[in-house]
DNA sequence: TAATCATAATTGTCCTAGACAAAATAGTAT
DNA sequence: ATACTATTTTGTCTAGGACAATTATGATTA
């Protein structure tokens, strides 16, 4: 039995969106205290888990909550399904909870492969695992987060801060308040610094006003933004045009992540959605062969 | 000029916060756009962010906003004045911006001082001076961030996944979802780490209902949990009788950070709000001498 | 058939203003 | 000084309304 802004934390939907959901389709239908506070059970709770997974996979609340509640389970069980992946060596990372195994296995992989190669046919795959895994229920939120955390660690290793005054370019890599995933944005970090490029990644969220006195200060050639599909699309349009709007036109932005659309048109933003498209890009954007 | 979402995210007050302040205060006072919503100008954001932080040295909204302006600039400085830090050194590392030479400098340092006196002598003082800083606005947030970032890197090199199996006990480090702070909560679990436990530390928030079920399937003795200024007491003091309900006894609980009192006395829950009595308070637990 | 555009429906965030429990402060008695 | 009580103060909740931006739908044209 928790409050509304517990739930809002647990599913990663908004106060108001909740309670406007109750208005106008009916669901949560939470009880209430003796304030008359709302009070969700924890059905309730688990049932929202499994319409914000529908809804990141792109269905509208609409559909969502024509279905019935066997229905929805169904549609992402089916979803499921047709993405199975053929990695065994990454589903069994995905399933073994042992910190220390995690990070040994990680860490033999990384080792066989080198680093390029270890980020598009380990780290990717697992991620989409996880991420898979999460939407079906079948991984814990728990031990998915314990897998990406050891992933993250390793992968964090591997940025050579001591060759960032050498490179010819430097380029800072943050997510701004509220995004709390980094790791898509941490691969493309290395896949960056693969390509002979500095980079500077930031683990903490930043508010919008500190990103440009901050690429000055460092003297970046670009900064990158990465929005996950839980932003607001909205929000990563304005943060977008605001920082372009107080940045030197000579600092490049560079956006990626699901949030991120290709009509967000700007001089000097360059949309890059795709980790394969890192090296076109660099070319692109420092010409140094 | 920033609307009431972004806002919220840049000094971190709830937006119904917000907007009750305006109704009691007069402060802020945004203007509105053309549909009638909120709209900051950037100084009063740079107000708000002073209010912040003489709200989070201990001040009622009440007494601050009695002040004007001017004497709220005062009196941040007066409380600066008596905390003069000692330590040239971490003075010098908080105004040193390049990536690079602050990794050099904390790596030097740790080697020189071994992980626990860098703890006391160096991770401690800096972050002090960092929240000092910060406070003081002598210290860019962006600036914070990056030398944060940078101990809080070398610090998780630290942690021996390796030797979790071999440890008598196990604990685990984390924080709930909304908590961003966790560099207090890495230095204990290296503490921790140094008296013979095995510390698991997880960087990502979770949501309260997971770490149960985690914590059981990690056989871990204990689950440490951290609460900063930032996070409402009366959050913590709800979240962590609610952990305490549905854990099995077994599982001790172990709570710190400046949000958590004294007061919350439950059985099985243990306050730890200095690093320093983190020797006693393992013995305390697991007699194993 | 596919692409383009105008129209309609949907969605999430904002609005006002009132209520109240929990926390902090002040006041009183032991 | 300490404990206990009364009084502020504070932040989070409530309801129900509004509307811009996004997405879906249908009509029209190439």
């Amino acid at each position: 039995m928790i409050n509304i802004q517990q739930l809002s934390l647990e599913v990663s939907i908004g106060v108001d969106t909740l309670r406007i959901w109750e208005r106008r389709y009916g669901f949560p239908n939470p009880e209430r205290d003796s304030r008359g506070h709302r009070c969700y059970p924890d059905e309730q709770v688990e049932e929202l888990r499994v319409i914000k997974k529908l809804q990141l996979l792109g269905l509208q609340p609409n559909k969502i909550f024509a279905l019935s509640a066997l229905e929805r389970k169904d549609l992402l069980q089916q979803e499921q399904a047709d993405e199975g992946s053929d990695n065994v060596f990454v589903q069994q990372l995905a399933a073994e909870l042992n910190p220390t195994e995690i990070d040994h296995a990680l860490r033999r992989l990384l080792q066989q492969l080198g680093l390029e190669e270890f980020i598009h046919q380990a780290a990717v795959p697992l991620i989409h695992v996880l991420d898979h895994g999460w939407a079906n229920n079948s991984i814990s939120i728990a031990r998915e987060h314990l897998v990406s955390d050891r992933l993250e660690s390793l992968l964090k290793e591997q940025l050579k801060i001591g060759e960032l005054e050498t490179a010819l370019h430097r380029l800072l890599f943050l997510t701004l308040s509220g995004e709390r995933h980094k790791l898509g944005l941490l691969l493309s970090a290395l896949l960056f610094q693969q390509q002979g490029l500095g980079s500077i990644f930031l683990n903490e969220e930043l508010p919008l006003s500190e990103v440009p006195p901050l690429a000055e200060a460092l003297g970046v050639s670009a900064v990158a933004v990465s929005f996950s599909a839980h932003y607001p699309t909205r929000q990563a349009k304005k943060d977008l045009a605001s920082l372009r709007n107080s940045m030197t036109p000579e600092i490049k932005l560079i956006a990626g992540g699901y949030a991120v659309r290709k009509e967000f048109i700007m001089p000097n933003l360059f949309i890059c959605s795709e980790l394969e498209k890192i090296p076109s890009l660099c070319k692109k954007l420092f010409h140094d062969n």
